[in-house]
DNA sequence: TTGCAATTAATGGTCCCACCATTTAGGATA
DNA sequence: TATCCTAAATGGTGGGACCATTAATTGCAA
């Protein structure tokens, strides 16, 4: 029996391909393989579906898949159409929350990774920053002196996100600068949360970053890591002191420690 | 004239809300707050476009939208539906893949990148991994050995890519492994391509692997973060020696260099 | 009773057509 | 010349029909 002598090979699980997706697929070879580029347009709907020989029903959820995974935007009237976009740095902010709301990471693994991943950054920063890094930065806790002055401490809030930003900036990378942006994003907004319920703000911010910014620009890394540090740990510090403002916390461990335990 | 002593406020770009935007605002809501947590079943498409106000066109392409960002799954048939998923890792590898789809990241940012955050990796799995861990950590070795004496140096990258993935999952912090395996993981799709094409597979791999991880185990953590590093940058000197590995390298950086002059 | 095959109902996937809303270009008019 | 109006292109939505898949149910036979 012939059988018995073949080799065991493995199945992979086929499932149907569905119409969108072959559309999708067929967009990204070619965004993938340069033949399509960021401002170029795609043929409008009725035209590419037929193109196609697929319904426009089904091109339109290509489109629309397409455009929630930040490939292109989608823009009506005369001259709009479908066209491909730069690269989006949200999208991964978007990930990250999304697993954050599905409950599949904690705000403990957010803060240890942002702790760690923060410092790469202050270190990269410190060694790469251009006089307009150093420009923006100093104009950035200038505008937080000012608005910390007139107690605006929401806008604070918006002022530390940027912070962050212009020092990730300045790593001169853009993979490390998304990553560690969008560890930052979702723990400001818990941040955020706090302030608007009228939690204590910080004292000495602007202080703060002042000596941080002073010891990194003199090429003290390390006193700028350390700083970094301690002022992201009493940070992290607040935010469990208020777990209000993280919605749902206890559900979501609660969720996620019976998960591990059927795994 | 009063217009005059007006505030200048700010008018927010407004944007017409599209119906499919509205739907998934509301199911993400409805998963942000733990009402709708993973293995739930949304109601069947015709009853939740009639119970929304929506035709079934829009609500599909909202569906559509949550299947894509990694909300929601979608099985056909009798007791199929749209149910809420599990958090979904392989989201953060999509949007990484895309980004140098598009060319806003180069090889040379996601290399940096990798070699920082695989050295956070290492010293953390070395103060966390358990014996389970280390168990993994060397049957994968043991599975290495044996794929390089069959000479199937494809299989050794499976391989490669598995060691990594055990070794960012002893962090145990999925935030941590989530980024440090989209980054692997890409890298890694350059590397398998350059094997296909009969570039020269590395030596010693398996001896330089035990000798990491015994160094690992034996808490020589400044040893084993040292081999880590020489070996990546190896293994990335070997990339950049290979360029057709890469598809469209120079095109990418070409339209990188002039969006920045742009700017 | 057991076991297997056919039927049926629920549900997502696709197509088609009509119509609406927005946007731009080009022409008409003062 | 400047302004307004109209028309056409294009995405957004609704509604209906039908197909394909899936799982429960039914029915027939051993």
């Amino acid at each position: 029996m012939p059988e018995q002598s073949a080799p065991p090979v493995q199945f992979a699980p086929i499932q149907t391909r569905r119409a969108f997706e072959e559309v999708c697929q067929r967009v990204r070879e070619q965004v993938s393989e340069g033949r399509l580029k960021p401002g170029d347009k795609l043929p409008a709907e009725r035209d590419l579906a037929q193109q196609l020989g697929v319904g426009r029903n089904a091109l339109r959820e290509a489109l629309r898949s397409l455009e929630i995974a930040g490939i292109v935007r989608l823009r009506k009237g005369v001259k709009g159409g479908a066209f491909i976009r730069e690269g989006d740095a949200g999208q991964m902010n978007r990930v990250v929350q999304d697993m954050f709301s599905l409950g599949s990471i904690t705000v403990d693994e957010l803060t240890e990774a942002r702790l760690h991943i923060q410092d790469l950054v202050v270190r990269l920063a410190g060694a790469r920053a251009t006089r307009a890094d150093w420009d923006a930065l100093d104009a950035n806790i200038d505008r937080t002196e000012a608005v910390t002055r007139s107690g605006d401490f929401l806008a604070r809030v918006e002022c530390s996100r940027e912070f962050y930003r212009l020092l990730a900036a300045a790593t001169r990378n853009d993979v490390l600068s998304m990553m560690v942006d969008s560890l930052t994003e979702i723990l400001m907004k818990f941040v955020y949360a706090r302030v608007a319920a009228g939690g204590k703000p910080q004292l000495r911010l602007v202080d703060k970053r002042r000596e941080f910014l002073a010891a990194l620009r003199a090429r003290d890394t390390t006193s700028a890591c350390r700083l970094m540090q301690s002022h992201l740990e009493s940070v992290h510090r607040l935010l469990k002191e208020f777990p209000h403002a993280i919605p749902s916390t206890e559900a979501r461990r609660l969720r996620q420690a019976l998960r591990r335990r059927a795994a």
